[in-house]
DNA sequence: TGAATCACG
DNA sequence: ACGTACGTGATTCAT
């Protein structure tokens, strides 16, 4: 059934107002020009997602009061009388948000003498008429009159996403009365914010109970006597002023409009009048927000369809552009519903089954000298894979050229095709023409190639994400086995020892039942119920638990309970699902994703199975290879410090990378002026380490190594005079960021720092240390995914059945066939030593096992 | 949906 | 004076 969406305009602006507004004292959101937006912002992510809701045919219309001259006013001048003043900084907005409707193609509407709830009402009567089922959205209880069985409101509560649906199914249960009881309840009850007095000494409460008995207000009033005491005399006195409640409560539905419901049809908005309006009120995630499947598409954009016959026309060309259309973005399992090919010009829709059926031609194509477009070809090559086609095409990969120019674009398909400038649009109920079209614009990508030239990123394009994205293909379809009967039973101790420790926990409780997994609850437990010190303003995390377990054993007992927890929900329930048919697991590893470079893992992520923990490192006893095979562990010793030895040149950590020595250990000795330093010493000049590569603040430091801030910053400031080369090099880092906007590691891959010119302090200070921060972990991302790239053609070039499966930051495993354990060992290692010089030498260590876990001991 | 927690580098 | 370490993902609770 077709719909109408009805939005209360005015009640959205002031909720979006107050949902965003941290009081006098505190800065709003404003454009460039000072322009207040904050209602803007909040209004437009309310009807962004109010237009997500619907469908072709649907209609949608927003209401207006025009101004406070209306027939009620009229009527009785002190109407709405005591309301609060509008806030100044709302008032711009109002006319703002009249732009920012135009700009989404929405039909708005006001009208001198009427109230937004008229026109609001009056609508609601055409789309009932109409046959429409009708949603009302409002902050405003007095919509509820017009609930029907076709009219639903979408009543807003305190905060943005606070919505209850009011039927005629639920209004009584929810408020007391009845859809036409609601204005009998304001003839009772007033309105103070109306300045409408209704019966003074009702309230909510006894008007309800009034109802329920009696009906009607006019019936309430004919039985006054009868009610008696106070309230029936009331009644009597004030009738005349409750009727006067009453009529102006009631919403009237025949106001004269010069629109009919046609004009409501909702046809979506056009994305370069949404820019437009997204940058003369620099709203950064206005366009993003708004559903592409409604931005209207231009001729220009759209690829004609043509019939399969023109395929081979197609594929025949230089250049062909792809779009892969799936059921989801989980492309290991996602349903296929098929491809888009496009020579630029026209597009060729084919079905799964088309494919499947052109299977040879499809063949001949993809391993062909044709370049390929396509916005993923680690999704494209994947799903052919599925399909039984290679792919080994030239390519462009869309994706990773949106990641290296815009590196904040979180792998999402709106956020990446806006970095290209290119359009997103993607209708799932137009499949096939979707499709077509973003197969065609695949092929303007080399727009953004000169770009990426201009900004020196084109190297690391071509060299590195570009070509990492089939060697990343090749990981995910490997896999790594994971046996469910080695898994299952550790987590059956996992589970017991568990449910052991939360029976301490409850007998220290003393009976009362507390769910552990409640850090709030928890909380309540310790510092409320038991007295136990408040060490870290109400934190329950494991350090306040390892400290209180010095005195009170239940301390001890509640991190048992969150250890074999999190390895029984995450380490061995979140896993097995994961397992799929062939025994394996296959992650994703998200290319397009983190803000410095590094690779991340998803569903499930393989980059943070336990090890640190001795039981949690059991995990990895799971993760066995039973066909002869081995794992091979090999990681990089201290990659990020000797990033920083090299990009700062500090000769005493170059020195000390070159001899080969404990750089934790040096650190120490030098910083605390001693020849061997205790444990104690290595670790705090450990932690310095850390903290500098961090960008380091004291505060951060004494609280990581438990000492003093002074005596933190004691230490930062003695490791950077023995170290003032790294000290003269972040202050440099730092700088550069503030006057270009962006940091950059040592192979020119950016990140953007939009927040060193924030005026809130900690946003300001935070985005200091990322710019300290990133080059060093972007280089090392940068290094290790070079060695990924030489390692694969390394093994390919030598015919070895060796496979990387997995990449952890600073470290590569390996599946090594037992006959080349001793021929990749050293290959391996003196790849990955080799792949950057840096003014320190890279080493690498590592070893094999039958198991994951194995191989890291 | 966000906060808290904890697993990894 | 501010509030405090860099980068991730999964699970759970609570709103």
């Amino acid at each position: 059934m077709a719909k109408l969406v009805v939005v209360d305009g005015n009640s959205l602006l002031f909720r979006g107002f107050y949902a965003t507004y941290r009081g006098k004292d505190s800065p709003i959101m404003r454009n460039r020009d000072g322009v207040p937006t904050n209602a803007i912002f909040a209004f437009a992510n309310m009807l962004s997602k109010v237009v997500a809701g619907l469908q072709s045919g649907d209609y949608l219309f927003v209401a207006f009061d025009a101004d406070s001259q209306t027939f009620r006013k009229e009527e009785l001048s002190s109407y709405k009388a005591n309301r609060a003043p509008c806030p100044e900084e709302l008032k711009p907005q109002f006319p703002i948000s009249r732009e920012m409707l135009t700009s989404m193609g929405v039909f708005y509407y006001e009208l001198h003498g009427f109230e937004a709830d008229d026109l609001a009402g009056t609508v609601a009567s055409l789309g009932e008429k109409a046959g429409l089922k009708v949603d009302i959205y409002t902050s405003d209880k007095d919509y509820l009159q017009l609930v029907s069985p076709l009219v639903s409101v979408e009543l807003m509560k305190v905060g943005l996403s606070n919505i209850v649906e009011v039927t005629p199914e639920n209004i009584v249960s929810l408020f007391g009365y009845t859809a036409p009881q609601t204005v009998d309840f304001k003839g009772l009850r007033g309105d103070a914010s109306d300045n409408l007095s209704g019966i003074p000494g009702i309230g909510e409460k006894g008007a309800v109970k009034l109802l329920a008995k009696y009906g009607t207000f006019e019936n309430i009033v004919a039985h006054a006597e009868e009610i008696g005491g106070k309230t029936g005399k009331a009644i009597l006195e004030h009738q005349e002023e409750g009727r006067l409640s009453y009529r102006l409560a009631k919403i009237k539905r025949d106001v004269e409009l010069p629109f009919g419901l046609d004009d409501l049809l909702y046809r979506g908005y056009d994305g370069e009048e949404a820019s437009r309006f997204a940058a003369k009120y620099d709203l950064r995630t206005y366009v993003a927000h708004l559903p592409s499947s409604w931005r209207r598409q231009k001729e220009s954009e759209k690829a004609e369809i043509l019939p399969k016959t023109a395929l081979s026309s197609i594929l025949s060309k230089e250049k062909v552009g792809i779009y892969v259309d799936l059921g989801s973005e989980l492309y290991h399992d996602a349903e296929i519903f098929g491809m888009a090919f496009s020579d630029g010009e026209g597009a060729v829709y084919l079905s799964k089954e088309d494919i499947a059926s052109d299977l040879e031609e499809m063949k001949a194509f993809f391993s062909s000298s044709t370049r390929v477009y396509a916005y993923s070809v680690k999704e494209l090559a994947y799903v052919l894979h599925r399909l039984g086609i290679d792919f080994l095409n030239p390519y462009e990969d869309l994706l990773s050229g949106a990641y290296l120019l815009s590196p904040d674009i979180a792998q999402k398909k709106e956020a990446a095709y806006a970095s290209l400038s290119l359009p997103y649009h993607f209708d799932a109920e137009k499949r096939e023409e979707s499709s077509s079209s973003l197969a065609r614009e695949a092929l303007l990508f080399d727009n953004a190639i000169a770009r990426l030239k201009e900004e020196g990123l084109f190297a690391l394009y071509e060299n590195v994400e570009r070509p990492l994205a089939l060697v990343l293909e090749r990981m995910e379809e490997e896999g790594v086995p994971l046996k469910k009967e080695v898994l299952k039973k550790l987590g059956d101790a996992f589970a017991y020892s568990r449910d052991k420790a939360e029976e301490k926990v409850d007998q220290a409780a003393g009976g009362e039942k507390v769910n552990l997994n409640s850090p709030k609850q928890i909380a309540a437990l310790l510092f409320d119920r038991l007295g136990l010190p408040n060490i870290k303003k109400g934190s329950t995390s494991v350090d306040v638990l390892k400290e209180l377990a010095k005195s009170y054993p239940i301390a001890e007992d509640i991190l048992a309970y969150r250890k074999y927890a999190k390895l029984v929900s995450t380490y061995v329930e979140g896993l097995l699902p994961h397992l799929a048919e062939d025994g394996k697991i296959h992650t994703y590893f998200n290319q397009a994703l983190t803000a410095t470079g590094r690779l991340s893992s998803s569903e499930p992520n393989l980059q943070n199975i336990a090890s640190k923990d001795e039981e949690g490192s059991l995990v990895k006893e799971a993760f066995l290879y039973e066909d002869g095979s081995y794992f091979l562990s090999l990681d990089y010793s201290q990659i990020e410090l000797r990033v920083l030895a090299s990009m700062s040149g500090s000769k005493a950590y170059i020195e000390t990378f070159e001899r080969g020595i404990d750089v934790h250990e040096e650190t120490a000795r030098r910083i605390f002026h001693v020849e061997s330093p205790t444990h104690l010493e290595r670790r705090k000049a450990k932690a310095v380490n850390f903290a500098v590569v961090y960008g380091s603040t004291a505060f951060g430091l004494s609280e990581q190594i438990g000492c003093s801030p002074a005596e933190a910053s004691a230490l930062v400031n003695d490791f950077y005079e023995h170290y003032p080369e790294v000290k003269s090099y972040l202050d440099g880092a730092v700088e550069f960021a503030i006057k270009h906007g962006y940091c950059t590691t040592m192979f020119g891959r950016r990140r953007y720092l939009p927040d060193l010119h924030s005026p809130k302090f900690q946003l300001k200070e935070a985005a200091r240390r990322q710019a300290m921060n990133a080059p060093i972990q972007g280089t090392a991302a940068d290094i290790i995914k070079m060695a990924m790239l030489k390692v694969d053609s390394l093994l390919k070039e030598g015919g070895y059945r060796t496979k990387m499966v997995l990449q952890i930051h600073d470290e590569l495993i390996f599946k090594v066939p037992e006959d080349e354990k001793e021929a990749v060992y050293p290959l391996l290692k003196k790849a990955m030593e080799g792949a950057a010089s840096l003014k320190v030498p890279l080493v690498v260590a590592g070893g094999y096992g039958k198991t994951w876990k194995e191989a890291k001991d």
